[in-house]
DNA sequence: CCCGAGCTTGAGCAGATTGCTCAATTTCGG
DNA sequence: CCGAAATTGAGCAATCTGCTCAAGCTCGGG
């Protein structure tokens, strides 16, 4: 059963060999899942057509030239949320933008190829109409690097219980 | 050449096509780049030793029943970033971790299956030794969707003159 | 300008995989 | 219990892979 999303417990094992395996081909997926072919392939083209995000999240923007990653909060003006991002989605650099809850109305993740064209890009933003006022945090450094195993073990495990996360 | 970064045009031009079709044979790769297979073969082997991030980044929790995702940010006890983040990186609901710079120490990528369980990430979270304060915000709506495709499609142009990003 | 290292190419080939169909079986929810 | 959906295993032609090898090309250094 799945656990509230769209994922069995074969799908999510399916993925925790791809995640090892990017590039498997999907007799060696079926062989490692304990599934026929068939079913691997029926799975993984479903996945890949309604599951799955995009490729683009496996590009690192620094093999790109674009080193610097900062996070842009921005005050909007009301009612304006929707064209202020249709003109953020025209800026190169900004790579994904969230609305989200409390003073400030949006977090844009941005690249740079160094402080100077962070600036550039920050000054880009700010000057976007209905965009009140910014404010950069430039990442430092990664602590934890992404991951979701964690999570997809959990969806893996057959009997599980729910959610004993600990 | 590259702009700075360790992907040329020839391996932006592979990159965009799998963002199109992210289980394209190499042969297809091949052709449609307009390479050898053999160059296609190795190039792609190398980008997936080296380049390319976990596959892992392409698993949206929401499909886990992870729905809610949240961002947040904390202050830490000065010099214990590292065993927070030790700490931190043993929460399943937490897939990401940067330290940043600013007034707050570290921005920390949580998802959770809901409100209450928001707040119990949350909880889990300030409990940790070091962790001073926290703030969350939460992601109420996706604004612009995660792309690169504007940078790949830069470094893949063939004598471009650098950055002319507008 | 020349040279050499590294990269790319095309040919080749055995083995592996894919894409798909089909009938039979199993699973699971109503 | 029943029926729809999913899974399985068999099968097969077509396609792809992994790898070697020799030849040619590119590009940076001397």
């Amino acid at each position: 059963m799945t656990h509230g999303g769209t994922v069995d417990p074969t799908d999510a094992r399916i993925l925790l060999e791809l995640t090892e395996h990017p590039r498997a081909t999907t007799l060696a997926l079926a062989d490692r899942v304990g599934i026929s072919r068939n079913t691997a392939q029926a799975r993984l083209a479903r996945m890949e057509r309604d599951t799955l995000a995009s490729f683009e999240r496996r590009v690192p923007p620094a093999v790109l030239g674009y080193p610097l990653t900062a996070f842009i909060t921005a005050a909007v003006t009301q009612r304006r949320l929707d064209e202020v991002a249709a003109a953020l989605a025209t800026v190169p650099e900004v790579l994904e933008v969230h609305g989200i809850s409390g003073p400030v109305d949006l977090m844009i993740h941005v690249v740079a190829r160094d402080a100077d064209d962070l600036y550039r890009v920050a000054g880009r933003i700010l000057a976007i109409p209905g965009v009140e006022r910014t404010n950069t945090a430039l990442v430092m450094r990664q602590l934890v690097d992404y991951r979701i195993t964690p999570l997809l073990r959990q969806e893996a495990e057959p009997g599980e219980a729910d959610a004993t996360s600990e």
